[in-house]
RNA sequence: GGCCAGGUAGCUCAGUUGGUAGAGCAGCGGAUUGAAAAUCCGCGUGUCGAUGGUUCGAUUCCGUCCCUGGCCA
């Protein structure tokens, strides 16, 4: 009814494994659509087998955004992913075409929907000097600092959480402002999505193929791609790339920590935990729809979202929309 | 075949001077505001190998048997 209201965003979530690039796939066969990742490890550039990432020809023949923007050396962030998204869905929008957003990261998916109180970014001389306090006084002074700025944090964050104890001390360090304070405004304008979930039918079948899928991962060449990222030499289990489910413990284990065996089955066990964080995220969304993975019923579902996108999309810009990959 | 050491949670093991047991890992649930595939929190009933005996009471002591590993034949 009212054209200044942005249709709502189709997503496609579910934990690792679960099949949302199979189905992604499948529905850019029949929609005029542009895939937005929504995705922390597919955002890095040379994590590829390890990550799931859609192989090249694939990237190729269907628009994929939000992959392979990141070096492995830098660190990224749900507010680049909130700023980086909005600006590809505009982008889709106005090729007249429809943004999917697909990934299984439920921070980004929150701060797409209902925004993040703007903060000082990291910093990262301010970060590696509460680093080394953290290592000469230990943590709890740290977090008994924070009840003194910031009593309202304090309270919130739990005294063995070093990320976010350290993350409200760096807010307050560079601007002189409590975390709680900077989060007391109101955060940037939120987005209507419409989320829909894929999941295997139980959770044992979940976890069969996670870890079939890591062991082809290795058939593939996940130890080349990370003696690749180590021969760069300036990477290491501080940056968040090397820190992905997979990378992390084969990075362990050319260091020596465990052998292969046991990096096999930590990995496999990593991605189970990442997995059903991930279900955490999810199953907390009241509005999400859960369908099972790989089913007729689940493609016919989502189409009749994305059609309807299809006609506001036609409405609302009447841009060059590609006919023909209607009914490709 | 003999001797020795073991058989306790899904796995690795601790423990009970006799009153039916607890860690790590795994698993499950939860939190999640510029690292989020990260970071953190919570959750422990299991014929204590089997079977007889002693005992008010045995996973614990004793006997026998089974299984595993090592050494000796």
């Amino acid at each position: 009814m009212n054209d200044a209201v942005e249709p709502g965003l189709v997503c496609l979530m579910g934990p690792t494994g679960a099949g949302k690039t199979a189905l992604a796939l499948e529905l850019a066969a029949r929609f005029p659509v542009e895939i937005v990742s929504v995705d922390s490890a597919l955002v890095f550039r040379g994590l590829d087998v390890g990550a799931a990432k859609p192989p090249a020809p694939v990237l190729a023949r269907v628009p994929h955004h939000l992959v392979d923007i990141c070096d492995p050396a830098e660190v990224y962030s749900a507010a680049r992913f909130r700023q980086d998204a909005l600006a590809a869905i505009a982008a889709i929008r106005a090729r007249g075409r429809i943004p999917l957003l697909v990934g299984g990261t439920g921070l980004y998916f929150r701060a797409l929907e209902r925004g993040l109180s703007v903060l000082p970014e990291s910093d990262p001389g301010v970060r590696s000097g509460l680093e080394r306090e953290r290592a000469a006084l230990g943590l709890a002074a740290l977090h008994e600092r924070l009840q003194r700025v910031d009593p309202e944090s304090a309270a919130r964050i739990h005294p063995n959480d070093p990320q976010r104890i350290l993350r409200a001390l760096e807010i307050h360090a560079l601007s002189g402002r409590s975390r709680s304070e900077w989060f007391a405004a109101a955060p940037g304008p939120s987005l209507t999505l419409v989320k829909f979930a894929v999941a295997p039918p139980h959770r044992a079948s979940l976890h069969a193929a996670i870890a079939a899928r890591f062991y082809s991962m290795l058939e593939q060449g996940l130890m080349n791609e990370v003696a690749m990222l180590r021969r760069r030499g300036d990477l290491g289990l501080h940056c968040p790339a090397v820190r992905a489910v997979g990378y992390q413990q084969a990075w362990r284990h050319l260091d020596g920590e465990f052998g292969r065996a046991e990096m096999i089955e930590r990995a496999i066990a990593a991605t189970r935990q990442l997995a059903k964080r991930q279900f955490t995220w999810f199953r907390g969304d009241s509005d999400v729809v859960w369908l099972e993975a790989g089913s007729r019923a689940t493609v016919d579902c989502v189409a009749v979202a994305l059609e309807a996108q299809h006609k506001v999309s036609k409405r609302d810009y009447n841009g060059p929309v590609n006919e023909s990959r209607l009914d490709g």
